[in-house]
DNA sequence: CAATATTATGGTACGCATACCATAACTACC
DNA sequence: GGTAGTTATGGTATGCGTACCATAATATTG
């Protein structure tokens, strides 16, 4: 493979002038440069930027841990960090740990040894020793969506809460009072919101406590049938569910079919993430919409800034807001309603 | 941020000493390899590896370009890559090309830049440019799901021919004869191909040569949505339909339902690749499952295989057989037969 | 005991592009 | 005509880890 060497050479000229030929800077005359240009093309010279990477310790290249890329609020999220990342000329390198903070560590240090110019991530817990690490080397990290313990990094999420809060609100209002929420994991912020909104929401209702009932499972499909047949079994049976997220909806939707409950004429759902619309025939769950494209693209830019202003600047949480999208499964409570929809995707 | 040297001053050793306790190469004494790992833990050093990269040029990254990550298909593709890649200790770039020769070309600069070490790429035409010009850089190339012109590529793709060829078997056994085919564009070889496989089954079953309808659009739902009106349109209707990717299938079934047209009773429905088991209530579609997860596994295996033992060996076409599901889509044609299974995902 | 193998450590050169500084020819201006 | 600015080009040093070769001490073998 040619160098910048072998350019120089071939058009008469010094390495540094092939330089200002390819990255526009400097002054260069018209003649110089198409005698550069010329031997560029002869040679098929592609720059090596591995040389200015280890000169100047900058790869242009941003590393993206995410939990798993197959769920589609993910898959949305990377592609706003790519655009994001491409417009202002930067990279993405991908991981995912499927909520391991053993594989978040190994990745990276990976990605630490690339030196990688900063870093998006969605740490496995809120307490989470991969943050930490990062910032012992001085790298600009972005939590993407959760909400991590040390205050002095960078979050952008979107308002678990207060969309768990409004789902919830809007099953009161249609008159339930045996709500059930059905969550994730402890450790996550996300889920922990989740019931946090909901439990706000049913205590301001004046709904006695023990009309606050809280499944805590992981954020499957499997998960949400078994959280769903416990829900169920609890007397009186709840007239609503709450899913805390896209799989945890497709689970209970899953496990009432089985039972035989109809939504929404038997039972209500709501459910945190929409479904890919790209994928869907008809739209059926009324569901908390995050933005995931926005909050993948304002992440990155997010990022994009401390590199270019320095790790100085106080730390910033961006909360995104969360839309409410009522579609068919949602009714009141009891003898149901006249929305009759079919239970589709 | 602290390097070798800094390290081996420190344990009073030579940098070359702490890159073999780094790397667990040539020797080392217990009591060496002590005071080194202290003084990297006091230091908190982590190696640079743009450093040997620079040197050796290999840098264990690889490229990864597909036209977009938001379809499942694709997800699962990566999904696989990236297990495959890690499992060898090395890393992905992904981007998304959006089947925009432009943006290949785009990537593919930044990439050879980086100096990856191989790409893995899903090209947007057959006869595609950006095949070439990795080429010409003698960087190893495994092309993804599609064919391309070029014989010396290595491809991993799936059995489009066979798949459809199957799926219109499959209907032509339930009595089906006037049955329509939802394809992509012309210059994808997947989109031909099915067009292919079901053109062959139709002719191998004597039936007439006008009972071959096939519309072309491409793999997106509007379009799938349009060609559907479109095919019901013509005199005598099509008793079923083969939608050549899950997008087209997805807009096929959003038009059936505007139009009132029953699945399977009044319509059959096929459609290659399956919709996300995790998103799915109900699985309801008869569809040709493309192994996606493989397809990114073993194309990665095959571009580490180039990597190791060089360029020399032949060109590797890996076709990997394409699964059919029989679901509730598919019924005999007019009067319909006795499942009723619901329009379901 | 001499010869060979094993263990342990170190010096040097290399890959590449560019920031920085230096040089020099030419132009513009009062 | 001298000073300052513009245009055009080049030399050198730098970032980092390790392959390669060399050295030397210790262990092993016949």
């Amino acid at each position: 493979m040619p160098n910048i060497r072998d350019v120089a050479k071939r058009a008469g000229v010094a390495p540094i002038t092939v330089s200002r030929v390819i990255n526009n800077s400097g002054y260069v005359s018209d003649e110089t440069r198409r005698r550069v240009e010329e031997a560029i093309d002869e040679l098929g010279y592609v720059p090596n930027m591995l040389g200015p990477s280890l000169r100047f310790n900058r790869t242009n290249t941003l590393a993206l841990l995410v939990s798993d890329i197959t769920n589609p609020f993910w898959t949305t999220v990377v592609r706003g960090v790519e655009d994001a990342a491409n417009e202002n000329g930067y990279y993405i390198i991908l991981g995912n740990t499927d909520e391991s903070e053993e594989k978040v560590t190994e990745y990276l240090d990976m990605m630490l040894r690339r030196r990688i110019d900063g870093f998006l991530l969605v740490p496995g817990k809120s307490n989470s020793a991969s943050v930490q690490m990062i910032r012992e080397q001085n790298i600009p990290v972005v939590v993407l969506d959760r909400q991590v313990s040390d205050p002095k990094v960078d979050v952008v999420r979107s308002d678990s809460r207060g969309g768990a809060y409004q789902l919830t609100q809007h099953l009161l209002a249609l008159g339930h009072q045996h709500i059930s929420a059905l969550t994730g994991s402890h450790h996550i912020s996300t889920s922990t919101d989740r019931v946090t909104g909901y439990t706000q929401a049913m205590t301001e209702a004046n709904l006695s406590p023990d009309a606050i009932r809280v499944f805590w499972g992981d954020f499957t499909q499997t998960s949400g049938f078994e959280m769903t047949k416990q829900a169920l079994a609890v007397d009186p049976p709840p007239t609503a569910l709450l899913a805390a997220n896209n799989f945890i909806a497709i689970g209970a939707l899953k496990y009432l079919r089985e039972a035989g409950v109809r939504v929404p004429e038997d039972i209500s759902l709501v459910a945190f993430d929409d479904l890919p619309l790209s994928l869907t025939i008809d739209p059926f769950l009324t569901v908390a919409v995050q933005p995931a494209y926005e909050m993948g693209y304002q992440a990155t830019e997010l990022l994009l800034n401390r590199l270019s202003n320095g790790t100085t600047r106080d730390s910033k949480e961006i909360i995104l807001p969360v839309e409410i999208v009522v579609r068919k499964s949602t009714g009141s409570p009891q003898k149901g309603n006249s929305l009759t929809g079919e239970l589709r995707l």
